[in-house]
This record gives C-alpha cells, structure tokens and sequence, in this order.
DNA sequence: CGCGGTTGTATCTATGCCGATACAACGACG
DNA sequence: CGTCGTTGTATCGGCATAGATACAACCGCG
C-alpha cells in the first residue's frame, strides 16, 4: 500500500544543505525546531535526548557556515533562552520544503523502460525503446550506450483518442497509445495502468481527470509526457560480465 | 550558476533505499558499482581504498535484508571471484534511477508563497496568498495554518494571454497573470521570471517553448500549474514566540 | 544580594564504525 | 599436487562522534 512500484524495497529521499563544506541535515533540522519550541538550547537538548553542550557546539559549527542561526543570551529572567533568528527560520524552511518536495518524488510510482541512446544533443537525448523513440534528459549517457529511461508517473497525462492536444505542445513530448489495463483509483489521485505493446505504463492521474475520462479496463487512451521529466540513466551494467 | 535560487546554500538530495531497517545507500551503491567493475570484492576494496573484510560483511548485511545481492565464489581459476546477481543488478539500477531524480528536483529553482490555510479537502488544501487562493498537495496542516506553498519551477507553463488552453484543464490547476520580468536563456532549458502583482514566479521552459513564445521582458503572460505540482509545507515558527 | 536557569567551555568516557591484520578454506589450472 | 588469488572469519586498534560531567560566566528578578 505503502509501495510506489514493483522494485520491492521502500525507497527515500533525504534533504540536505550544504554551505562551505558543512552539511545540514534532517538531524539539524529537529534540533533548530526544538530550539523554537523549547526557547533554550538546554531544553531542546534534554526534550531530545541528546547532550546539550553537542548540540550547543552543533549549532557553533552550523552558524560558521550559515550564519547567526540561533539567537542566543544567558542571564535574565528565566537564565536566559535561545530563539531563532530570520536567517535561522528560513534555513529551516527551505529545509522542509526540500524534503517534503524530495519525498513526495520518492514515492511516486514510476516506468522504467531499457534502451539504447541513439542520439544526443545537449542535454536531451532520443532512446530506442520496445516502444519507440522517446526523448528524455540525459545524465553522462553516450550515442551507443545501453540505459534505462525513467518516466515518473507524475508527469504522464492521460487523454482519449480523437481529443485536441495542447497549444503548448512542442516537438520535446513523447506520445504514445496503448489499453488501460488497470485502474487503482484513490481519494485525490489515481493510478492508472496502460500497456504499450505490451509495456505497462503507470500514470498518476487526479480524481477530477478520473472522473471526467471514465477509464475502463479495455478502453483505448493515448498517453502524453514531457520529455523535461523523463531522465535518461545509464545502466549499472554496461561492460564486461 | 550551480545555484537552484536564493536560498543561499546549496540544496541535494541523497536517495536511500529501505529493507527490514537495512538502508541502502550511496556508498552501498558505489560498492556494488565496483564489485560489478573489479569482477572481485577484494578488487572493488582496494580500489575504493576500504577494507574488504568491511567490504564482505556489509554485503552480507545487505543481502540479509534485499536478498541475493552478488555471486561470491571462492578458489577456481584466478581464486575465484564475484559478480552482481541479477537482482543486485536492479536494486542498483534502480538506485541509480531514484537518486537521478532527486538530484534533479534538488536542482529546480522554486517559488515559495507565504499563506494560510483556507480548506482542506482530503490531500488537496486551499490556500490564501498574495497572489489568491492557490490549490496544492497538504501536508500535515489544518486549516487556519500559516503555511508557505511552494511551486516547482518546473510544474509551470507559461502561455501568452488568449491562447487557448489545453483540453486536459481541470479545476485542480492553478492560473494566473503576470509580467514577464527576467529571461535567463539557457542551451536547453530558460528560467523566466514572471511577476504576479509584485510576486516573482520561477517558471522552467524548454528552448523549443522559449522559441515559440519569444517572451520579453514587459509582456503580459499566464503562468499555469497543476495542484498536484504545489507542496504546502507547514511553517517552522507557528507557535509562541 | 543571592537565586535560578541558561549560555559558554573544557574534559573524560562510551560507543560504533572502519581499517588493518592474520589465518583457514577453497578450487581451477598448470 | 602445489600455486595463487579469492572468499570466509575472527580479532585488534584507531578515529570520529556523541553523551556525561563539571565549572565558570551571565543577568533579570524577587
């Protein structure tokens, strides 16, 4: 339920920034967000577990590369508190929008299909597929190279023969037709499953695009996609066995 | 010119895949990469300058979790040897495929609006910003939350006013209007800056659409994207001060 | 003026991971 | 039948990180 596809194992995605060496992380994360809610860096510490004076000589080590994160006095009332700083809230804002963004791509479902590179230009590339030619972009891939072509499922529109395609369609997207062949539908989104040649694609589709197309198991759809969101990998195993 | 915006520091994405608590990582990865290369574990070790005792055992470990990971074979003709199995082949493979992704949507430059939540419909909210009421993905907030929403500059088309739009629309798009305020051309892809009543919007776009729209500075456009494209993050500092 | 809880700072210790080393088992090949 | 380079397996030591502890400095407040 939990699985984005047929590769097993659960695959993530971690977040980290990285500013003159120094490398923050989802373990700096909680601690700036405990910071803020404790208002001392003792409290943070103890509410984590962890040693105060680490976490003190962290938030040292971070500031050295970020800048003043941690707004930090002692004496007065209470002995003193920790709060953030602008700098130190937006670090960690532009840390959560990473991650949730990074694990939001990790668990969307994905087509893989193998290939041969047939043609480079710059950074898009043209695959010989089972299914055809698709372009998608290329990562240190060569002209000859056998790769695999990752589509996620995210990027793939769905619509029904005979219907009008986009004004901004351009010569970059990849077209195809095939059968659906399964329909896992959910609350906002659905999978849907479509065979090209026998190749089973996954598309992400929303409830309002399920609702307006009807698919049915059977029917005939065409399938659309950007080639800016298909990546081009060069397989593990290319030389010698 | 490596920078995805200005956020300051440098953002990256690490994939890890997930096994009964084993994590499979990048230094997992480029063991596997070099058993594959070396034909031998103690090949792969002296080669990445680790030990291979260390070396052995970890492949133990991760195959205690994903299964069969490489061919080890002891004696025989040059003492023996190993080779990746076919599922080691995939699990790295497919590895490879999750970590192409996530450096890439590391990559993106984004455009992040401050707003609080309006609506909550399952996964779908609805959010008040400066720039209107926009939909996107929720996460973990309610309504009334101070959230940041943030848009993929990728996720964003751009077309010129009156164009007609495309047939696969629904009402879980998001458009708006604005003026074009930077074009920063590139050999595959150009970042434009549009602005939305004062708000800059990053919007990614193939050469080809860039060639086609001919966008300059001052003209008046409309920015499109899909709701399931727009993260809404919970704010770091939404509590006592 | 002392109290209290916090920030600074230094140091010791535990822990875990990794490299280094050593040695046995293995089996095709000359 | 010995050689050779590999896979197994066990053990030792180093190193980096983090926790634990101790103590000084700070300062609003009662």
């Amino acid at each position: 339920m939990d699985e984005t596809d047929g590769g097993g194992a659960a695959g993530r995605g971690r977040a980290v920034l990285i500013e003159d060496g120094v490398e923050f992380d989802g373990r700096d994360a909680t601690l700036l967000r405990a910071v803020h809610e404790a208002g001392s860096v003792a409290g943070a510490a103890s509410e984590l577990g962890r040693s105060r004076a680490r976490a003190l000589s962290r938030i040292e080590a971070l500031e050295e590369a970020f800048g003043t994160l941690v707004d930090r006095r002692r004496g007065g009332s209470g002995g003193g508190g920790s709060r953030l700083t602008d700098d130190g809230r937006a670090l960690l804002d532009r840390y959560d929008r990473l991650q949730a963004v990074l694990a939001a791509t990790a668990r969307v479902p994905e087509t893989v299909l193998a290939g041969t590179v047939k043609e480079v230009d710059g950074e898009l590339a043209v695959i010989d597929t089972a299914v055809g030619t698709v372009r998608g972009l290329n990562g240190e891939t060569a002209v000859g190279d056998a790769v695999q072509v990752r589509i996620g499922a995210d990027a793939v529109t769905i619509y029904e023969r005979g219907e009008r395609v986009d004004p901004d369609a351009t010569s970059a997207r990849n077209r195809l037709r095939g059968e659906v062949v399964g329909v896992d539908a959910g609350e906002t989104v659905s999978t849907v499953r479509v065979a090209v040649d026998g190749v089973p694609f996954r598309v992400l589709i929303t409830a309002e695009s399920a609702e307006r197309l009807d698919l049915g198991i059977g029917d005939e759809v065409a399938i659309r996609w950007k080639a800016t969101a298909t990546r081009v990998v060069g397989h593990a195993t290319e030389s010698d066995p």
